[in-house]
DNA sequence: TCCCTGACTGGTT
DNA sequence: AAACCAGCCAGGG
């Protein structure tokens, strides 16, 4: 029906956010994606950097945000995070779920990545 | 409504 | 392999 719909002060948009959020809940323990994949199965491909801006509103704790790297297959750095706190987090999670990191933090992506549940013709 | 910003990405240099 | 650059899109001032 009526397809006009504005958005109310306060709703803050973000309306796509729990779709992030869904794809990133059904990676598997040991496993990565990166921040252009959780927007591709979200049905976003150009949104990559929607999903890094809806990651640093996360409030749900049932999202194993840090199994999210990207594209170069590395912790990024968020801003406003002093000492890099969050990101030594990510890593350590990471560790504990027995991907190996680099001393820079990075990841053999093409070892990790998850497929998505459904095998891609080819990856990127 | 214009302008700037950002947990990004892919191609070039 | 690292640094740069341009394209990307929606939120917030």
């Amino acid at each position: 029906m009526q397809s006009k719909k504005p958005p109310r002060p306060g709703a803050s948009g973000a309306a796509e956010y729990p779709s992030y959020y869904a794809v990133i809940r059904r990676i598997p323990r040991g496993r990565v994606l990166t921040y252009g994949d959780v927007a591709r199965l979200a049905g976003r491909p150009t949104s990559a950097r929607r999903v890094g801006y809806a990651l640093s509103a996360l409030k749900d704790p049932g999202v194993p945000w840090w199994r999210v790297v990207n594209a170069r297959g590395e912790v990024s750095a968020r801003s406003g995070d002093l000492l890099g706190a969050c990101e030594l987090d990510q890593r350590a999670r990471l560790l504990q779920e027995g991907i190996p990191l680099d001393p820079d933090g990075r990841l053999e992506l093409l070892q990790y990545r998850w497929s998505g549940s459904a095998p891609r013709k080819s990856v990127r």
